[in-house]
DNA sequence: TATTGTTATACTCTATAACTATA
DNA sequence: TATAGTTATAGAGTATAACAATA
């Protein structure tokens, strides 16, 4: 049996759970990184879009919703709005008409760049009295949990 | 100089910054933990509201928003929806008028409950196959993480 | 028929501003 | 004046469903 958290009358403090301390964390996280995004003129979708943009050859939306992880109406939504901004270029595809080829423009590469230093900044600050030791063991163990979370729901709950 | 990742052509594969991936992961045990609720008939500010009442004697909205860390309108917003499926109550401190004690129903208890059963088999999912020393170190990074995040942003970008 | 993307619509969570009622 | 909470409104991000164009 493992040790538990629980609430009210049942027991002292106890630890939050595991998944709540991560999701409370990446919100706070997210809510600051969405910030010094913001400040440097974009969005975290944005910068999504951006980097995986520049990362490799993500350029039909389908992949780059994938690379995401987003549907692919909702990058549709994004990628009006950055085109509408003059952050990228759309074009269909010469071998197959249905897709959209995406690409930066001068514009769209000046803010990955401005959004760069934003992300080198917010990371410096956030790795701030942490070792690279430490920093490797949270990448391991968040990549653990990332992939016990997608498992499959096991027999703890039998029932429905 | 610490060590830097970096995107494009300028360098092979190179670490994500790491407050993007605690967003990612954040986002993704969010995602999972928001479907184990909804399967079990809340959402994730009702959990944050019932185990807020349930925790200590936070019964004033004020206080209620403040432990969850969203504004008193969004609370309000949560409560009605709460209040109109009938998982709480609400009546007006005798001493000070203008506040709103909030408390459990006994629907409210079972949806307690219902979600802590949830909660419950999602952490136990959640940290398989990870050693407690390796949880406490997580906890112990995460905490420095959401310190620094808070924390100033320094002389790093002197200008602007 | 299947795939790529768009449009229309809606939902959730959040916030700000203006307001009511108490203190 | 200040505080507790509400109402109205809005915005960001996401999703689903129905659709058009192309394969």
């Amino acid at each position: 049996m493992s040790r538990h958290f629980c609430y009210g009358a049942l027991m002292p403090a106890s630890p939050e759970p595991i998944g709540l301390e991560i999701a409370r964390t990446g919100r706070a996280l997210s809510r600051e990184f969405n910030e010094a995004l913001t400040a440097a003129g974009g969005s975290l979708p944005q910068w999504l879009v951006l980097i995986t943009l520049k990362q490799g050859d993500h350029r039909m939306q389908r992949d780059i919703a994938a690379a995401i992880g987003i549907e692919g109406a909702t990058l549709t939504h994004h990628l009006h709005r950055m085109e509408a901004d003059g952050f990228i270029r759309r074009q269909r595809g010469a071998g197959d008409r249905r897709s959209q080829l995406v690409e930066l423009t001068p514009a769209g590469e000046q803010l990955f760049t401005r959004l760069l230093g934003a992300v080198i900044e917010f990371d410096d600050r956030l790795r701030r009295g942490i070792s690279d030791r430490e920093l490797a063991a949270l990448r391991r163990t968040l990549e653990r949990l990332r992939t016990n979370a997608a498992s499959p729901h096991e027999s703890t709950s039998p029932t429905r």
